[in-house]
DNA sequence: CATGAATGAGAGTTCATTCAT
DNA sequence: TATGAATGAACTCTCATTCAT
């Protein structure tokens, strides 16, 4: 699917050089988050970090290519993060509850992370797909799992998938991204995600 | 709620400066479209409106000023569009698919449009709120009606507002922005997107 | 034959503006005369032209678009003083002993141009070919008039004329570039020159 | 003449250093030859040579000291090249004729050679002069044998010197590295070049 | 002798904004 | 209202050189 992703990044061959990036790319998450990629600037990075201005590009060939390497490195993090948060959960519902929880409460502890993924949609488009491209994907292979095993409708995809991503990521947008305190609590959001997951909006019929 | 919003333009008294205004609207448009707000320059957006670079300044305060204006006017746009397609139809059901097929439609149509509201977010973080905010609280309106009808459950509020409100999102985003044929039909998604909104996901129970 | 040559550079619309690139491009011949292309900076070129350093980027594309426009003023220059010195002069013999008399008189007088123009072969190598082979292509065409007069040889072409060229560079580069004096006279350069043309360095056969 | 003339080098000691200090000369001069002096970066010179970048400092003080040594190298093989080409030679029209083609064929097939010595001018001109200083006086010595032996005019001197190695230095710039096939023919060139040297461009007086 | 990470001065370039005409 | 020349702060990126290992 995306497979010809690149991430231009010099390897340290020495260990001093691996805590040197290391430092740069968490300046790099500080950086772009409070400031957003435009006014992010390379030498404030470096402050930030301790290092020298050029000793940036001993690692990274731009502040582009450290970008996409940031997203890819934090993509990563937010995946980790959700497979913890279902790992051992075997009911399908309560696997989606779950996950979204986690990631209100991933979104409200990291939302420096937050703007800076979706921020990507309009630095490097790129891994922006690469990083909603592959989120959907386990999702829809979490629903498909759930229809064989009979708990889910049989007939859901990609199209469910995308619905339920959205959902997610528009209520971690305004409860856990605009809102300071947790008001509804996630759970409460969770729950009601859920039932609409599960029955929908309709109301139910008679009997 | 956000009422406070203020635009600052300065309102042309002749007929020739309105035009020019519009020209200068249009060009950003296309510009912000093509670019971004970043990448985009004044005096780009002067030479498309085939202006001279300080005859922006007798329209707009600044850069920002003037995109602000334009999420404005093309929020209004995004609205009157799902308004009408929406108009003169009862069925709750039905409005949520005609106002998701609407949505496919001008996010395929307008693509730029699409990208430059999402670009607020980054830019001018007020008024990219201000626009979803209002979005949700349409939506919201529609379900509560629904529900005192008895269409839909009665205790729906704004978190399903705004959960119905990032699948059509993302659903646009997949398929209408990123995908240049409309495959699957727009028909097809807004179907299965019903269907969720409907009855959610879980298998039918049997009798 | 050179006809692709392209000079990027924005005509002034006003006379202010004419006169503020007539003080960059004379000021642009100090600074790459005394440092050279490498070493001289846009910032001491705008500093030395009493203008601010944004202002150059209204003129120019670059430092080495206005190189290039240099180049091509300079040009003109140089052959616009060949040209006058051989005014008027009928005597083929004559007319070469002017030309080189001149162009030490011009590189003597004028070193920063010569130092310049050579520098273009390793900055714009496309300019510094146009520069010579215009030149050279202008003594070809005054031999072969000569010869079609009876006063050289009939078969003399471009490579004769290269030769010439050649020889009147070197003896530019020692004898009025290197050299502090004129030491010894140009005259007499010019005259051991002109020998050499008219006769070459046989020794005279008998009777 | 030019005996101040200092070359810094740390002459290595052992045959492993000798091997290393060649394979950083060869890449320089590859490295000089294809993108010139400024634009030739000292990690891309131990990147082509396979060394690391701070072994260069153990061979030369700086890129303007190994730039120095190698024109000093290089000025030796182009002299070489022209002592081999006319030794055995007694004729002078003849030793100009064969020092031309060989510079002729030598500069065609190391254009980056050619290339770098010039540079000299405006890397490091006390070299520059050196090299041409050299050649210009082997030349002087050659003709005035020839005038000592009756062949040539006996009062030929430095300027007669200049002038045919910048004549041969411009026919090798036009037919030689510009041109990529040999056409005219370096014969044929060699052959003009000669009949100029022995008599000029006058038309032969009649009888 | 060899390595490669670290340094930081310095360069070219962009562009929103101002303002005299 | 329109023009376009002028401004200068701010930015990214390069690279010769140093030095601890």
């Amino acid at each position: 699917m995306q497979e010809k992703l690149r991430i231009d990044v010099r390897e340290p061959r020495t260990s001093r050089g691996r805590k040197t990036m290391r430092k740069l790319l968490d300046a790099a998450t500080r950086e772009f988050g409070e400031r957003g990629f435009h006014d992010a600037s390379v030498s404030s990075i470096t402050a930030r970090a301790g290092v020298a201005l050029g000793t940036f590009y001993t690692y990274f060939d731009s502040k582009d290519a450290l970008f996409r390497a940031l997203i890819f490195d934090l993509s990563q993090q937010v995946r980790s993060d959700a497979s913890a948060a279902i790992a051992g959960e075997d009911d399908p519902l309560a696997i989606e509850r779950r996950a979204l929880m986690a990631f209100l409460r991933f979104a409200s502890a990291h939302k420096e992370i937050y703007r800076i993924i979706d921020e990507a949609e309009f630095v490097d488009p790129e891994i922006y797909r690469y990083h909603y491209t592959t989120v959907a994907s386990r999702i829809m292979t979490r629903l498909q799992s759930a229809g064989q095993a009979g708990a889910f409708r049989g007939d859901v995809g990609e199209i469910e998938a995308w619905a339920l991503m959205g959902m997610n990521v528009f209520l971690g947008l305004r409860f856990a991204i605009w809102q300071e305190d947790a008001d509804p609590p996630f759970q409460d959001i969770a729950e009601i995600a859920n039932r609409l997951i599960e029955r929908g909006l309709a109301a139910p019929t008679g009997s």
